[in-house]
DNA sequence: ATGAAAGCGCTAACAA
DNA sequence: TTGTTAGCGCTTTCAT
């Protein structure tokens, strides 16, 4: 047998296709009575909406917004790249998806840019947030206006957002520190950090695993106090420079932000032999060379293809107020060498 | 403006719908002028269809048949039970999911359950591939009875079918050798491996691959002759256990096939210190567990779920005819850490 | 508060 | 060879 219809749930109900449609979407004007017999009728066939035949129906199209920081790394421009992929293909499943860029680490933009949305009558909004008081009550409105948001890559705490898509940060320094923990191992020395910016949070979250697992596990490497460099390559390769002259035992190095660039032409600069161990994050045309080259040993990544089509199917279940797979947000910090490439 | 539909077209080629449907599904009775008329139109309109509205109207249910070996592994067993969700999730998407197992390495077997298959009115067969030549033929009777094959973690060479679903082996096996070599740097010593059975492809393809990179980056380190386990824990406790005894200077482990449960005791057995590095396949709940505990360093994985959606979607696309992104397919070998575990 | 009927974009008889 | 028409399962006016 086929999959029940309204049809037949509005016959084994005793009433209309429209009263059964006004309780499979909530529209009042129902007796309760009535409201209990067609949900009756609706468990007792086993009754599944078809939502294709819903869309298709009600010429529903859904008007996602992306946020995105026009940030200066290879990370971000490979987010709004794939952003343009996805959009294509979105359009058979009658999803819209505009974007638009914001500057970095500024919240009162970013604040005042989800504002601008509301006039886009988008249903949805998808960002990367930027912990600030602004974004947080935009947020806030945004949902009082029956905009559903969610948030990408970098989570807003204490927020109104109707989910986070992402991977856990502390979990991945935890990872770098596994692996540059076991690769240095037998060789006492020091181990070198670059940061971003100690006020970006996945980059805090990311050297506090980092520096959680060091300690307790591999207390014999010594670490070194984070660079900050602002994901500029430039400022990577000075800052680094410096340090790899001022320590000759540096082992081991862990760029948990933006600016790989940089990091290889220092450590081309410097061509201690044996060079040290390196575990950077993002699978960019740069750090994807270098694991090549064999001058970075692993790299942490985050799948913005499967992020993105994430927040899409999130995004669309809150909006059509279906239940959501806690597993589809959840996106793991994976691992490649030179070896498992995709 | 919306999208164009089949109307726009028609009336634009000043044909009838049913034309435009004709020349849209590749069905004759059209003359080439009208065809070409029409095929103007929808590239003049950029036409698109709908396959949601598509698949409504004609009520087209996807029939897949999934062919899986009824292993004693649980890497198998979590396949069928990934299989059992997803025929859930795909009912959906209007398709239906069966299952059959076939005894496992069983070329024999194997063929004669896919003839079954014909009689099953399937759309469109997805298997675990066993090498051989009944199997070779199968596939060939399938495909020219308008049946697809997509191959499912196991490919079958010089074939039919119409696309393989799986990781690339070879490199799965040199990306457990780059972990390994870099985990044992700089203490000599010898490297156990651990095999299923060198009857089976994979397994071969992952030694080969291991021996590659072990050879060339990290000759100090001398790998002994694997043990072939049939995949039995038992059989890996004993024969391991054995050969720890014989060499007390292994000092790193790779395992590459099933069994793990007794690589863990004999380990535990054997209780070195410090103990060797351990690098194995799939996470199950054994190899969780030995992960969490510390005793093993490292687990290779393929994403059982990502292998059987993407084996959906590009049977659907084969049936369909609709063009199939090379990407789909490859699935990547994933690196699970303590850290990183999903 | 409930129902009848006309679509949504496409397909599939059946006619012409 | 081409066209007409009646659905697919659901939503949405517009009546009642």
């Amino acid at each position: 047998m086929s999959r029940p219809t309204v049809h037949d749930v509005a016959r084994v109900a005793n009433v209309s296709l429209s009263t059964v449609d006004r309780v499979l979407n909530g529209r009042d004007g129902v007796r309760a009575a009535t409201q209990e017999r067609v949900r009756a009728a609706m468990k007792q066939l086993g009754y599944e909406r078809d939502l294709m035949a819903a869309n298709l129906s009600r010429k529903r199209i859904y008007k996602i917004r992306f946020v995105i920081p026009d940030g200066p790394n290879s990370f971000m421009r490979n987010l709004a790249a794939e952003l343009e992929t996805q959009a294509r293909i979105a359009l058979r499943d009658r999803t819209e998806i505009s974007v638009s860029l914001v500057p970095p680490f500024d919240g009162r933009a970013l604040g005042a840019e989800l504002r601008r949305t509301r006039e886009t009558e988008a249903d949805g909004v998808v960002m990367v947030a930027t912990e600030s008081a602004e974004v947080r009550q935009a947020v806030s409105e945004l949902r009082a206006a029956g905009i559903q948001v969610v948030t990408l890559i970098s989570d807003l705490s204490a927020s109104a957002r109707g989910h986070f898509v992402g991977i856990d940060n502390v979990s991945a320094g935890r990872t770098a520190a596994g692996l540059l923990g076991r690769f240095c191992a037998g060789r006492p020395g020091r181990i070198a950090i670059v940061a971003g910016s100690m006020l970006v949070r996945d980059h805090v979250e990311r050297r506090l695993g980092f520096e959680q697992v060091m300690h307790s596990e591999f207390p014999e490497l010594k670490l070194l106090p984070p660079i900050e460099s602002g994901d500029e390559a430039a400022r990577v390769d000075r800052l680094l420079t410096d340090q790899l002259r001022e320590h000759p035992d540096i082992i081991g190095i862990y760029s948990l932000g933006g600016g790989n660039r940089g990091l290889r032409d220092a450590l081309d600069r410097a061509g201690a032999d044996p060079r040290p161990m390196v575990v950077v994050h993002e699978l960019t045309d740069q750090s994807r060379v270098a694991l090549q080259d064999g001058m970075f040993d692993a790299v942490l990544q985050q799948d913005i293809r499967k992020e993105v089509t994430s927040a899409l199917v999130i995004i669309r279940n809150l909006i059509e107020a279906m239940p959501i797979d806690a597993e589809t947000g959840r996106i793991h910090t994976e691992i490649f060498l030179r070896d498992n490439l995709p």
